[in-house]
DNA sequence: CGGCATCCGGGAAGATACTG
DNA sequence: CAGTATCTTCCCGGATGCCG
């Protein structure tokens, strides 16, 4: 066994008093932010982590699950028997990263690159509604909708011009909506004609397609000065 | 010469729809936030980013100022002569990042390993006014007050609870505050004692330490769950 | 001096294989 | 399934040097 070094933190600091040069040595390593963007909406094991994260690998999901832990974002805890399964949760200020993730996506969402094509995480997507809805858009409208992505589902809840999303078991909804995030994404931010292509909505449809309309893409940034 | 890999961006890419992964693929790489943080406030030339972020080296700087102009968030521009010499500035959104270095500075203030002893630049500490700023203990509260740090001055306007920070000569001011960063951050966010310690104040001390009673930083977090 | 290319050492990221 | 071990690749950081 080599010897350790003892720094607390990885080695490269910043030497900055300013908070964001903390939150970036804590935050700003590789792939760092998008595992608490995994735990946001509840713990999760080492695989999920794996499995929604697609392109990071053991070993720096290893890294980073340490390195966070450390610094008190995040903690790991073993279920009660006969689960006894280890799973990975967000401290109480780790999960007051949300503003972080949120202003991150918002301001990345005009930028010229990007492409709403690619993959998306369960997560991922309930957490973009969260950034992107317009209470404007809602006005007093209120619904429960159940979103179905393989063994993970989420209630969405709208009321009072506030969105919450929440993992759980759909019970109570106006519909429930079963395909990939990416389908689900392009229904709600995609332009109107290839709504619920590729979807199935159990129960009110029409619930689901109002509900699509609460939300808006910020429009694209200009690549040059004003 | 070897084959360059045609990317726009950098060659590691997350492959995820979600704006935050976009959003870490450019700002998200070491120094990167930073350099955008000390363009927030004006433009800069490649020296006066040099001195602004001790650790930051010249390659790296220039590799930085590639990407961050090449994804559209900041640019170069030639001043007229005589000056003749070249500045970055940050692009109309570029200049909307400045929500996400708050979001991540008033985080990681409530770190158990932040250390507000360190050096701090001069736009940093403008940064951190408009964060910490708290309209309700300023009231209906007004003034303006000029900060000096060697060449860089900066004009800070309080009124209607509001606080503005740019950079500019110190005119119709209250008083001219001048000392190290460092200082004036000890001064507004330190315990009472040890104010105006290092500090020359031209003017209406007062004014200037009223406005220190403006601020707060955010209570610490606890290192384990609730 | 400002901006940028080049070379080098150390270390982090990425892929794969392996173990309990 | 939950990691660890190992190897390769590439990035970061420092030094040097070129050119305007």
């Amino acid at each position: 066994m080599k010897l350790e070094k003892i720094t607390s933190l990885h080695g490269r600091r910043y030497e900055d008093a300013c908070g964001t040069a903390l939150g970036l040595e804590i935050l700003g390593e590789r792939w760092a932010l998008l595992v608490v963007r995994e735990l946001m909406l509840g713990p999760k094991r080492f695989g999920d982590l794996r499995a929604s994260l697609p392109g990071l690998s053991a070993n720096v999901l290893t890294q980073r699950l340490e390195g966070l832990e450390a610094a008190g974002v995040l903690g790991r805890r073993r279920l009660a028997p006969p689960a006894s399964v280890q799973v990975y949760e967000l401290t109480p200020w780790g999960l007051e990263a949300e503003p972080i993730i949120q202003a991150m996506g918002r301001w990345a969402a005009r930028s010229p690159d990007h492409d709403a094509t690619l993959p998306l995480s369960p997560v991922g997507l309930m957490l973009s509604f969260r950034t992107m809805f317009d209470p404007g858009k809602a006005g007093a409208a209120r619904t429960a909708l159940g979103f179905g992505f393989g063994a993970e589902s989420f209630v969405v809840r709208v009321a009072d011009g506030l969105l919450t999303a929440a993992r759980a078991e759909p019970e109570g909804v106006e519909a429930v909506v079963t395909g990939t995030p990416e389908a689900v994404a392009a229904a709600v931010y995609g332009p109107a004609p290839e709504r619920l292509e590729g979807l199935t909505v159990a129960g009110e449809a029409a619930a689901f397609v109002r509900f699509t309309g609460w939300f808006e893409l910020p429009p694209k940034a200009e690549r040059r000065a004003a």
